[in-house]
DNA sequence: AATGAATGAGTCTTCATTCAT
DNA sequence: TATGAATGAAGACTCATTCAT
């Protein structure tokens, strides 16, 4: 017989009390498109009164920021970052994966931060939470450069530098998934955009013929 | 010595103090980290009275919408997005130079973005006015795309498709610029970043020796 | 001793709160010729803040409105506006009751509508909570049409159209009251023009062979 | 040569400004319903500067005070009140005329009053300035007055009070016209109104051994 | 601990009036 | 004297926070 369980029907417990608050601004977080989401809105959503929040949080912000983190914790849960690495996939499939997912975690996660921009302060707390460079940092970038390395190991990619590959994998994905959830596309385009930016990190931009610039050309293997 | 000038402490002329407004309200929009730019923020920083704004613009996000327009406009001219294209400069140098001016291009414009994205409405608006997808849509990829198109042209790059390319330095550059503006860090380490970036979609992530997936092997030019 | 007046000074109940703004908007409605009641003035005369307004009314003038219709219904209900139909009353006497208890109301019912008149869209919401015609239509006439048409049944009144000695009678009467609301005047002078207006409606200004009211009946063309 | 004319094309003389800013506050006052005429207002109307009207009135209230009186007494010029007495119209046409043009002149006066009523001290200015009970007093009154006695005088009216009969049809007249500029009727509707209000006031409400005047003669007591 | 109404500082906006030109 | 922009005192309304119950 567990805490929340002993008194059934009664007054909800404080827990439950909390998450209700914390489930509801984390819906209204991930609904609007900013415009203030006020406290009112949240002891709304959460079916609560206006005070309950000041029991359980010193104030709107630490309540808005603790829906923050724990929704960003979820999204980026291993689980959830996680890239398959199946070796009977082709590499170009491989590539696509990461791409679509990449897209997906930041289309899960940017329009919380669109709401989190709106308030600075907050924004700061937020980072400061999050502890690590803007954006999530390695948070998004480790479980790619994991997959890449991965990769590269298996010898299916290149010599590249996994970072600055991440780099660009998560910048075009960022500034795709920003169209996404600031403006209105169909899953089509967003499809078709994502597919031409793996097929051309794959292959680079340099002419197919040229050889490596740092390589003096004629070296049967890549260099070293 | 102009007609304005000859009387120091004569009352500013209209358009001094339209423009004292826009100065002041652009300032606010570069310095701030959002967080609500109130009138009497403006009319302060500009140094007149809290009515002043309304005998130029019909409201306050008329103000700041004119503001953020006129910088962007001033931001994106021709002069300030046109790319060199220089023969004599090694392809990697036209790449990294392309990168790198398109970073500087983003750090301008998204303090601007950002205070923007915490006023719906006045985003709404815009995004209307500058009449483009989100993000300046093809009034940054544009250039880019000529860059590289006229690169293709001459021969010094691939067959990539240019837009593909575009959306992943925009994105990089764009990531990087957020870094740069939301959190602190050193030039140094944002040009090592972008350095990287230049160089790695210019190789690719494939393989040397892999052959390109879409282009059939046995083409007369294809490589050795 | 009930409930809400066992504890003094515990914090108003909501309806007290409510009541307490609809009786200072009543009373600055009544007591003011006009000039815009504000939000801030209706808080002062209930001693209430500023914002409290906002909880039981969705803006200053759906508490005006409430205010207006309430103080209506109240001076126009049944038991105010019915005319006494007593048989052993003379019909001089019963016209002059009409006349002057008609004017009572509009004295009552002015002042009020005067503040409207300075509000137009208010005047229109009003009007609609009315639902009808400008200045109460037959809110107003109905009562006296009836008890005219009650004495033209008794056949101690003519074969005139009763709507249009209404007319009359409320015109006359708003006009005695619109002098006595927006001017000065002492009761006798007023009492003497109501009476006058009773007199002459009764007789007409045509020339009649009717015989002198005060002298009983006996025309051929008498009641009956 | 006079003092206008002798400055052809030259700037305005004072009194074309001040007559400028009065004609058009007259328009204003005469075209809308209400809801406040700013200074402005009146400048762009009269095409001319805001500061203007401190050179020429105290105050905007003095401006629109002027306006007001300037435009009552054009209206209630003698010329305009004069009731026709053609002994050839039979009095019911007679009183009839009386009627129509009593509610014509309210009906043109009353959007200003109603204007008026909107800005209480103003109005307080305009009653003392108007020097006469509210509403015109004896102005609207008199020429009624006199008509009526004239008639009594020639005979086709009986021995009423004229004092009363004026006030009940003044009275009935603002009310038609009250119910005319504050809300929408047709011509038709008010003409019928005006219509029975003369004949009931022409008869009176009292049984009568006359038959109505709309009925052949054919009673035994109907007078010739 | 939950409630939900009261508070009051703060926001945008209007407009009569002033005043340098 | 005319101009028309600047002023600044209101006004309506919002909303995070408090607190009596």
């Amino acid at each position: 017989m567990n805490d929340r369980s002993r008194r059934v029907g009664s007054r909800p417990s404080s827990t439950e009390v909390r998450n209700r608050l914390l489930d509801a601004a984390e819906a209204l977080l991930g609904a609007r498109r900013s415009s203030a989401i006020t406290s009112r809105d949240i002891a709304r959503a959460a079916g609560l009164s206006d005070g309950v929040l000041y029991n359980h949080f010193t104030d709107r912000q630490e309540l808005l920021l603790s829906a923050l983190v724990r929704r960003f914790e979820r999204l980026t849960s291993p689980a959830a970052v996680q890239f398959a690495e199946d070796p009977a996939v082709s590499i170009e499939a491989a590539v696509g994966d990461v791409v679509r997912r990449a897209h997906a975690l930041h289309v899960a996660v940017l329009p919380m931060l669109v709401n989190l921009v709106g308030d600075p302060p907050l924004l700061e707390r937020f980072l400061v939470e999050i502890h690590r460079p803007p954006l999530g940092g390695e948070l998004f970038s480790g479980p790619i450069v994991a997959a890449l390395a991965a990769e590269q190991a298996r010898g299916r990619l290149g010599s590249f530098d996994p970072a600055a590959a991440a780099d660009l994998i998560l910048g075009g994905v960022l500034m795709q998934a920003l169209i996404d959830v600031l403006g209105h596309r169909s899953a089509d385009e967003t499809g078709d955009r994502l597919a031409g930016m793996s097929r051309t990190i794959l292959s680079g931009l340099r002419p197919a013929s040229a050889p490596h610039p740092t390589i003096p050309p004629g070296g049967p293997d890549d260099r070293r």
